[in-house]
DNA sequence: TCAAAAGTGTTATCCTTACACCCATGT
DNA sequence: ACATGGGTGTAAGGATAACACTTTTGA
């Protein structure tokens, strides 16, 4: 066992790749690299005071968008990622909360970026359960069925059973709305991911995998994206980061489907409401807004002063088991 | 914005650092390099498949030491870390659990590992609540006395209160175990860390900050023992880590003893035996143990299953608020 | 007999979740 | 009138934390 630092500079680079989202329209999304299906990424520089402003820097200059909330989410380095053996590029990638309208301003006037936002559940259809349990379950129940049956043996077989009920929500299994890294690795496992194809010489069952909806992204970017949504949802729970992804002023219904929208499933109303304002996480602006039918609901603001109270305490979100 | 790959080959190398926890005799401790308080660290090569696997070979080549768990802590790349501005290291960390023996035989047969095991609390002090406030409080209350008095408004002088409170747990807040992180935060920004005087050109206080104990560690070692302690104390909340440090078979007291050692606070007994026994997380060797004093305690073993059953559920453990 | 640890039973309290219901506005 | 969303009251159930007490061994 050594002391630091025999750290002899290899063909080593860092990668920065930034999970941008934003909530809009009811819809949790995420910035794309045109025609790519790909996370904006951009390399580690010998400038950058330290990981995190290098992206912020970056990030903030490429798209003027303004980076509320960043954290790290993971840090990878595999070799099936880049071809060479000789070069090895580690990936780090971060998760930032942020809204949508910034982009769409500077997009319009330059279009060097052919960046654009798409819904995380166009990746992940499986795991928008606001409409009880989507449409892609059907197709996705089958290819389950199958990797099941595929099983060598009566216990890895069972195995399988138990796992996909426990995280998929069968059988009398409740729906877990943090698993999305879980039941990806699970589909990755089970041939049900297009990525898992890719790369090596193995049979491609095209029956299987062509027919699970969710669109692919470019090396592990959809990984990142499952680790993003999971971190995400569970965040919210504990933390005050939705905020970040509302306007200035919004009413309780905007901000419940919010939290619907990345939770990927309803919440109960009023209990959301008391919880909301039981924990002062809002304040009333005196306004009003008379949006799609209805009685006028109040506009509220965020507290922004519970960020420094609550750094340590931590909030709540009704978001139920059942 | 551009898309992959422009990350050029610059001089950057990678550092896996690794922080390896055992619990023994009632103490937390960390495997440490000796005469220097260093965490064991060794470079990322490009023979590594993977970075995960990098650390588990190296460390189980070099030490022996079984490695049950592990998981990525933190990934950074300050650049105030190396003195150079033209090598920049990217340091990925990880936490380990493991036993302590383990080394301890591979340390008497070869000399060439000089590492040696320290318990957590002699770097961190005031972390350890299990005898009630700890020595350490006195030392580090008047520093942080000092740092409120020494704001430079009015404001900023109730914010440091209010912090140093919630953190702190004094007046009526309740101490929270958790915030190891925060509290090792606020007290390098109120310089009362050692760390926090190196490097730059400005004034040193030495009478505060020789007398709050807990040994330094070179770089920002200590800073990531702090938030290796707090991913532990988070986690073994919900998931059931705890008995990658237990032996074999152990008494629930001797589990006790080893939640409150990772804990820094004591657990009500009935309670604690109740919801261990409860999800079914252990089962009965039928054997007793007679230790110190007392009646013999019926022998447990952790019921390997539950890893498979509970990657997904998690499980609980009483550490109470109060 | 006493200390030390192993256990069991029970209760008070709080939080979560759900149900039931009324209010205000636009079409 | 009714659809849509805003908003309040309250009760059932479960989990948590605490208290009181009995049992079994070794010194």
């Amino acid at each position: 066992m050594r002391s630091l630092p025999p750290a002899s500079t290899q063909a080593i680079a860092a990668d920065l790749i930034a999970l941008l989202v934003a909530v809009t329209a009811g819809d949790p999304r995420v910035l794309t690299i045109q025609d790519q299906n790909a996370l904006p990424s951009g390399p580690f520089e010998l400038a950058h005071r330290s990981l995190q402003s290098g992206l912020r820097a970056w990030v903030e200059r490429q798209t003027g968008l303004p980076l509320g909330y960043v954290e790290q989410l993971y840090t990878f380095a595999d070799r099936d990622r880049t071809g060479a053996a000789d070069q090895r590029i580690i990936s780090i990638s971060y998760l930032g909360l942020t809204r949508e309208q910034g982009l769409t301003r500077e997009q319009a006037e330059s279009s060097q970026y052919e960046a654009s936002w798409r819904s995380w559940y166009d990746y992940f259809p499986w795991e928008d359960h606001r409409l009880g349990t989507p449409v892609a379950d059907k197709t996705l129940r089958s290819g389950l069925t199958a990797w099941i049956a595929a099983a060598p043996d009566r216990t890895t077989r069972s195995h399988r059973r138990q796992r996909a009920a426990r995280l998929f929500g069968l059988d009398d299994h409740i729906w877990n709305e943090e698993l999305v890294l879980q039941r990806y690795e699970l589909m990755y496992e089970a041939r049900l991911i297009p990525e898992a194809l890719r790369g090596d010489g193995s049979p491609v069952p095209t029956a299987i995998t062509t027919s699970v909806p969710g669109d692919p992204m470019i090396l592990d970017h959809r990984r990142i994206l499952a680790t993003g949504i999971a971190r995400l949802r569970a965040k919210i729970k504990y933390r005050p980061v939705v905020f970040e992804l509302m306007p200035e002023t919004f009413t309780l219904l905007q901000l419940q489907r919010c939290v619907e929208a990345l939770a990927g499933k309803l919440v109960h109303k009023p209990n959301f409401r008391r919880l909301i304002e039981q924990q002062e996480l809002v304040e009333d602006t005196g306004e009003t807004s008379q949006e799609t039918g209805g009685r006028p609901a109040k506009l509220f603001r965020f507290r922004r002063v519970v960020l420094a109270e609550r750094a340590i305490a931590g909030t709540k979100l009704p978001i139920s088991g059942t």
